[in-house]
RNA sequence: GGAGGCGUCGCCUAGUCCGGUCUAUGGCGCCCGCCUGCUAAGCGGGUUUGGGGCUCAACUCCAUCGCGGGUUCAAAUCCCGCCGCCUCCGCCA
């Protein structure tokens, strides 16, 4: 949902934002010629309802034949309230069904263009080379199998393709990470919460999820459920409806769920291994703040991601992601991707989206607007990041390989392997 | 799964049977003011949310009684559907 105030304002930046994002500029007007339809449809309705309400009341107060006199004109104009209500709806529908089309708006620096137009903001770490210590890096499946801890065998023998277990080393390994993330979280001051992961549409689409992209999402049809993605959903979800108190700063919740998604469109990518998979588990972490805090906090959030990056001991980078590349729901974005050694390229472990108001406006959270101490209430802005997911087993098990097949495990991790150092075959 | 009860503007609450000065009562809390060495008490006023008009103030208009339909000139009130909460029974972790 655009910010239909600042749409009246400065259709513009809108206009500019969707050229950024190579989306429809023309949708500005659309929306904008249905906003004016819809105001004066509603004064229009306005003016008769008024005129009926002070005709009831007269007919409450008389009797007779001069009751049976104002009766008729009564029926008239309950008829006409009536047409016109109709118009008031079809035009609120019109109006809500093209302004939920337009994407949040792009911030300034966000590099315009697509996939390939990301701007590379830093790399960090050293890349281990391979060559020189004298062996060739196994890929993650390959390690992952040496030690019984990943088998998409069984896998694709239970649930089909793109699904996998995870054993001994590979189960206690995600359950360390995905601990050693919470804990990090908790520390610099977030709310842990385990999240439903069925949700009603009202909060998917709130979310911005059943946007272009409804086809990567999984839909319990019997229940008219949608199974999450991604913990941001249910987080999003939270505070639906309710108004905020951000007085004392922002409100900062650690996810931990299990996310489903389709993977449609991506046939033949990604297929070796669990790099793409059908679930996965993630720590995530979600942010409400006030709108002119919302910058600093996305510059926060990705700080804490490369903590963790920085923790395991992988090498990265950071990129600023493309317009055309954003989802619906966000004004900027951060990606952190791993080096992947076997395939000779990056690999993305966590991704930072600054949505602005976009998803508190749909999903109706707001606070009380500090700067109009009168009253009013104001929507607020969400704010996400990834801080660990199951991919990441990918990027720890080929970097930290060791020559005999055996995985190092980095110093942060072993506290949660009851002190294990090397992971090694049963 | 079965039976019953409940849902009112922050919280509590009157109103629903029997439709119309309900343009929603009262209390608590909160805000402003008065009074007062200070505090408390007392007194007066304000206090749902969203949208519109206006000289952007006062004021005023529309919607809003869990949500959505319906009946009616008129719905918090009558009818239907849904959602949520509570109690009991059954079944199962």
């Amino acid at each position: 949902m655009i910010d239909l105030r600042r749409l009246r304002e400065d259709p513009d930046v809108v206009r500019a934002s969707q050229r950024a994002r190579g989306a429809d500029e023309a949708l500005v007007d659309a929306v904008l010629a249905a906003d004016e339809r819809r105001r004066a449809v509603l004064t229009e309705f306005e003016r008769a309802r008024a005129d009926q309400k002070a005709l009831g009341r007269r007919v409450a107060g008389v009797s007779g034949d001069e009751r049976h006199g104002l009766l008729v004109k009564a029926r008239e104009l309950a008829d006409e309230v009536k047409a016109l209500q109709g118009e008031v709806d079809a035009a609120d529908d019109e109006l809500d069904r093209l302004a939920r089309r337009i994407d949040n708006v792009v911030q300034d620096a966000t590099p315009p263009g697509g996939e390939d137009d990301y701007v590379v903001l830093k790399e960090v770490g050293v890349r281990r080379d391979f060559a020189a210590e004298g062996f060739r890096p196994l890929d993650h499946l390959a390690l992952g199998e040496r030690l019984r801890a990943i088998d998409t065998e069984r896998g694709a023998k239970v649930s089909g393709a793109r699904f996998y277990f995870l054993t001994g080393v590979g189960a206690r390994l995600e359950l360390a990470l995905l601990n050693c993330a919470m804990d990090k979280a908790m520390g610099a001051g977030f709310t842990p919460v385990i999240t439903p992961t069925l949700v009603k549409p009202e909060i998917m689409a709130g979310t911005g999820f059943l946007g272009a992209h409804a086809d990567e999402v999984y839909h319990l049809a019997t229940d008219d459920l949608y199974l999450v993605g991604t913990s941001e959903v249910p987080l999003a979800g939270y505070h639906a409806r309710e108004v905020l108190d951000l007085s004392r700063g922002p409100l900062r919740y650690a996810g931990w769920s299990p996310c489903y998604r389709r993977e449609a469109g991506s046939y033949g990518k990604d297929t070796r291994g669990i790099i793409r998979v059908h679930q996965f588990q993630k720590a995530e972490m979600f942010v409400w703040c006030r709108i002119e805090d919302a910058s600093a906090e996305h510059r926060r959030l990705l700080a804490w991601e490369e903590e963790m990056l920085a923790a395991v001991e992988l090498p990265y980078r950071v990129i600023d992601v493309a317009a055309g590349e954003l989802g619906s729901s966000a004004a900027r974005k951060f990606d952190c991707e791993a080096w992947l050694p076997t395939q000779n390229r990056w690999l993305e472990l966590t991704s930072t989206s600054n949505c602005t108001t976009y998803q508190a406006r749909r999903l109706d959270v707001r606070e009380r607007n500090p700067h109009a101490p009168e009253g009013g209430n104001r929507p607020v802005a969400t704010l996400n990041g990834t801080l660990a997911t199951t991919r990441w087993i990918v990027a720890l098990l080929e970097n930290h390989q060791l020559p005999d097949g055996s995985v190092r495990v980095p110093r942060a991790l072993r506290p949660y392997l009851a002190g294990l150092d090397v992971l090694e075959a049963p």
